[in-house]
DNA sequence: TTTCATAATTTGTCCTGGACAAAACTGGAT
DNA sequence: ATCCAGTTTTGTCCAGGACAAATTATGAAA
């Protein structure tokens, strides 16, 4: 109400006190009010303005350029940068989910849910509804048509149904064993969940770490749990030139015999490398036969 | 495995780069040696001492006091507070569990705590089974007697059993509705599925919404959903000042007929203050009782 | 014209060292 | 023992400077 503090602002946005501090005498913007003491208080506004600038600079623009624009003129901007693309008629029970999502039916979103994986089978629901709807739900928020809320609702709900669907799975012992994570900096797991389904399905023992794994413990895991392969997962929010670093340390670190899968959106635009396997979709997943172990 | 700059030392330990830079200057701990570039390079026993020293400090001890300690000292001291509570029988179930999951026995983990969920309930299971365990792989881990890899594994196999708990509760429409999440920089999530657990089995229809929602979306997630209350978890990782400005400025966009609830051991610390209810423990939410629902 | 290496600019992160308030401790006085 | 005032400890913020990594602009060679 009276203000927001650095700290706060530098959580809500993400972006650094450093940063917030470099901005404004760079660019002159923010320009928060200071209080008795001399320290900046930020108005709501300036945060909500914030926020919209954080996001097109994940889409490549430039501080420079975003600072110097109105709230109206970032939302323009925003709505230009995203070419929305036409529909089959597939698409149309995954637009159907989408508007139970908007209309905050929640009980409604699960159960439809639900109801498709079990007519679908998991293969299928994972292929045709709930990627489609990842992407949807994701281009949607980086138009600013749903609240960031929304998009927690239904990663968190898939996510559940996903885990449901792969708990009733049991396979026998013996089986390739692979490790699924992402690497730090990382932090979305829908991708990585629905990894791990498919390759439940061809029969993998996956080992699901969750996200942002150091790669000094992705190498420990490995080994304790004897795995054949480590599989990656890098969403377009990703730094792009960090993914092939961060490949390249974990395969000199890790045992040759270890296969290194990549996978997700973040690696369209990376070049192959000698001892890391790409899989640009989740249909590649699906040619792909792992490393059967001993 | 060369050395660890400052930012990741501030996001492994929860402890900010001022602080860090302060203690170096006050107490001459801990000492970093520099880069070329004379950048702070931590080395990974620095940061493994330096969580101990964070935990601890979340128990009540002064930096002044626990910097000047080995970290033998230091496991010392934590098992000299924890020894109290751990002499049920029921104790030594839990301990089992932790063997099972450093021993890298995931079926066979997995297959114990649904075992424990069936035979002692979802309550039992939550204080007696849940809390305890993430209690000691969190005191291990901060120790460095645990890997980062193990620890997630845990969180991971007990998030899903607790979810799975959760998703067969079917609860009336109209009863008190609970949005939970935490602030952006809380990434735990354990404990407010710990607390989702017991607020559902009170009866209250949990709207979970992951973790980390800026406040903005805190606030329009609870106006769609017609909320009665909202429930934030801070861990101990999180930075302990910033939890009071948080709280504040939610409080003051939030309609004052919705209650606010803190919970988690970040909170310990936090003194009352009016329109926020403190939930220090899992017990207290058992004592809470919802506003009830129109 | 295109390609590509080099130079210039932009941008984020880290540094030092100082100021200050809130919290935690201290030692009486009640 | 309990409480209040004074002291010490501790975390956060500030300014302004340095530098490298990333990005864009420039110009020579193909």
């Amino acid at each position: 109400m009276e203000g927001i503090p650095i700290a706060v602002v530098e959580q809500e946005t993400g972006l650094s006190k450093d940063v917030l501090r470099k901005w404004e005498a760079r660019y002159n913007y923010p320009l928060p009010t200071r209080n008795l003491h001399g320290d900046r208080v930020y108005s709501r506004d300036q945060v909500t303005h914030l926020r919209a600038v954080k996001r097109l600079m994940e889409k490549g623009y430039r501080p420079s350029r975003l600072l110097s624009m109105s709230l109206d003129e970032l939302a323009e901007l925003t709505a230009s940068t995203t070419a929305t693309q036409s529909s089959d008629q597939a698409a149309s029970a995954v637009s159907e989910l989408l508007g139970l999502l908007q209309g905050h039916e929640l009980i409604k979103f699960r159960a439809a849910l639900k109801r498709l994986l079990q007519s679908q089978g998991l293969k299928q629901f994972v292929q045709d509804t709930v990627a489609p709807l990842a992407t949807m739900v994701g281009e949607a928020w980086s138009e600013g048509k749903i609240h960031v809320f929304e998009e927690h609702l239904f990663s968190d709900i898939a996510a559940s149904t996903l885990r449901q669907a792969l708990e009733a799975i049991d396979l026998p012992e013996g089986n390739p064993r692979i490790i699924l994570t992402t690497v730090p900096g990382e932090g979305h797991a829908l991708g990585l969940l629905m990894a791990a389904c498919l390759f439940t399905l061809k029969g993998a023992h996956c080992i699901y770490l969750g996200t942002e794994t150091p790669s000094e413990d992705i190498v420990l895991a490995a080994q304790a749990h004897g795995a054949h392969a480590v599989a990656l997962s890098f969403s377009s929010a990703f730094p792009v030139r960090q993914i092939q670093p961060a490949l390249l340390d974990l395969r000199s670190r890790l045992d040759q015999e270890i296969e290194i899968l990549a996978g997700g959106v973040g690696i369209t635009r990376q070049k192959k490398t000698k001892g890391i396997l790409l899989l640009p979709d989740l249909a590649s997943i699906d040619q792909y036969i792992p490393n059967q172990g001993a």
